[in-house]
DNA sequence: AAAATTTTGTAAAACGTTTTAGAAACAAAA
DNA sequence: TTTTGTTTCTAAAACGTTTTACAAAATTTT
């Protein structure tokens, strides 16, 4: 198949300087070289032997050890990213794309996710500062604001993304305008010819659950149509769902937005339970689901983070600043809507 | 504006020994100390001084620096997990858990996506190969037996799971038993009363499938009931996959099998299209799908990987061969089955 | 009291790289 | 020729650990 050289596990810069007849340090220059625009190397070392010893790292199959480097330089190429799981759907494909555009950069990545809890999260970026990354994305649970000055005192460079942490200042952000989410969401029922709409949500101050419910009650007042919330408790929310789900019906409730995913599965969970139809009895708006009509053909609505604009966003402002260039900002994105559809049976 | 960050220096190993009035060889062997029965450092230092190092380390916080650990013993504690598709929930869980195993037993995990495509596969085996991992756990393509002897030419250990390389030696395996997946999905269908069995899939030489298959094929016979599959090319099986199904119900198949997960989607997004009832006009088993029914209400059936076992055996093996106790095995698990229900309207 | 042994500690050499400061070698200018 | 500049290359000092091979001190044995 392919003729490569085997790699034997130890060729180091050694090897190539004595196999080349030159210094250690010629070919630690020559090797990392920026190339000119013809291709020359840009260094001390003249174009001949720079390529006689390119070529012989090539031959010995010389690759840099990585341990050394970031020793020598405090630089390890590599960036943290902490997620609250990255087995959910969104964060999985976000996650997998910076993967993709972080090798690309010649970086490589590592995950981590925290259960949503502010104690695991503290404990992976002191992980990942103490392993030596060289910077962060990191979608922030409540709470963390110590962590990321923890970051910061490092000088090192933070994006966050899915979750704000207001007042947290010179780290980047990317983030979903929560409040347009929810104007939308009410929008899409009032497409559908909802009169009254609901929400339930749990307790909390997650600052993007308390946007987009904002955006909902706004947009609903702005159409004069009555809109209803209810907030339970977050650990009662699985069995408290149902009655609130009945009695909303009773009231005369039409439409329901479930303003995250968590919230999503167990709105959906009850209204299978009580044997409501969709969207005949309820109209519903989920949120951070992933998308898989095509698969149960649902007649409700998602709207979502468009993951590969997050993980974009997030990773090049991430590079430009640990390359240095480039600045941290506040990128606010649009949401992503899938519309509900049933294809005739 | 004026307050300049404070940037705590990294404190190493000299500063906690010139602090503890010790020298730095002693500060090391303490910190590297196994603990005996009562909780007393078993190394060359007397307790009393043992117990000032460890104090004085914790008090200016020190942190072992990773790369000069890893320099020195060629260890870096951490692991390799390379998948086709970590967005893909079922590999998202299974990385998840891994993650978690990991981080306790002290190690710092490296996923990547591999999009199932082997010159990607190879290329990250590289990748991590030169950032030195300790062990590997992955989910392999097809084809990629060289990148597996080139790890174990480093004497680096591998634990595979997923989908089997026949006839490659010297590594673990975690493997799910797909011909009684086979078999059970044909007696989960028989139970629902059906009487010809069809199945399809792409043509593909992946073990999993072909065993999938052939443990549909031996339970029909065994029961003595017709069974029918069908083989699309890979490219087109979207398109194909419905014709494919409307012929089998004109010949009378009442029960579909779809042997893995992108045929599961592409099934049943063919059956959504041709308006067939489930499981009216047609029941479903489907492979490695996420467990939506509590959300969806399906009438169909799954057969998964168990992911936390898998995770679990995958790790646990992989630990123990690193650590030098504990030999690579190959572990047949038993599928995870979950019967469709329809809740009553 | 001396010798032997054990306990407690240290100096110094790696590990493989980057990078500073400067040395040769060569060419151009005086 | 000498001087001055380039171009091309090198020696050696880090980076922060671990670990080998001893040294010094304390303790026990003779």
């Amino acid at each position: 198949m392919s003729d490569r050289p085997i790699v034997s596990p130890d060729v180091t810069i050694r090897d190539v300087a004595e196999a080349a007849g030159v210094s250690i340090s010629l070919v630690s220059f020559v090797l990392n070289a920026r190339r000119g625009p013809s291709g020359e190397y840009l260094c001390s070392a003249s174009q001949k032997t720079a390529e006689r010893i390119v070529e012989t790292a090539e031959r010995l199959g010389y690759h840099r050890n990585k341990a050394a480097t970031s020793l020598r330089t405090g630089r390890s190429d590599t960036i943290g990213v902490i997620v609250s799981d990255i087995s959910n759907t969104c964060f999985g494909q976000i996650c997998r794309k910076i993967e993709k555009l972080a090798t690309d950069a010649g970086y490589l990545t590592i995950f981590a996710s925290t259960d949503d809890r502010k104690e695991n999260f503290r404990q992976l970026v002191d992980k990942f500062l103490y392993s030596g990354v060289d910077g962060f994305i990191v979608a922030p649970c409540n709470g963390v604001e110590d962590s990321i000055a923890k970051i910061l005192n490092r000088r090192l460079p933070v994006v966050i993304f899915d979750r704000d942490l207001p007042g947290v200042e010179g780290i980047g952000r990317v983030l979903l305008d929560n409040e347009k989410a929810g104007r939308s969401a009410v929008r899409i029922l009032r497409g559908q010819g909802r009169r009254h709409i609901g929400l339930v949500r749990y307790e909390t101050d997650i600052p993007t659950i308390i946007a987009r419910e904002k955006g909902c009650r706004d947009e609903a007042a702005k159409c004069g149509i009555p809109f209803t919330s209810a907030i339970l408790a977050r650990e009662t929310m699985r069995r408290d769902m149902v009655s609130v789900l009945h009695n909303a019906r009773e009231e005369g409730v039409d439409a329901m937005i479930f303003p995250s995913n968590a919230i999503t599965v167990d709105g959906l969970s009850a209204i299978n339970e009580l044997g409501f139809a969709i969207p005949e009895d309820l109209a519903v708006v989920g949120f951070d689901q992933e998308d898989r009509s095509e698969m149960f053909n649902p007649w409700f609505s998602f709207v979502n983070q468009p993951t590969k604009l997050v993980a974009e966003y997030s990773f090049r402002m991430l590079l430009g600043a640990i390359k240095g260039d480039g600045q941290l900002e506040t990128k606010i994105i649009n949401p992503l809507y899938t519309l509900g559809s049933r294809i005739k049976q």
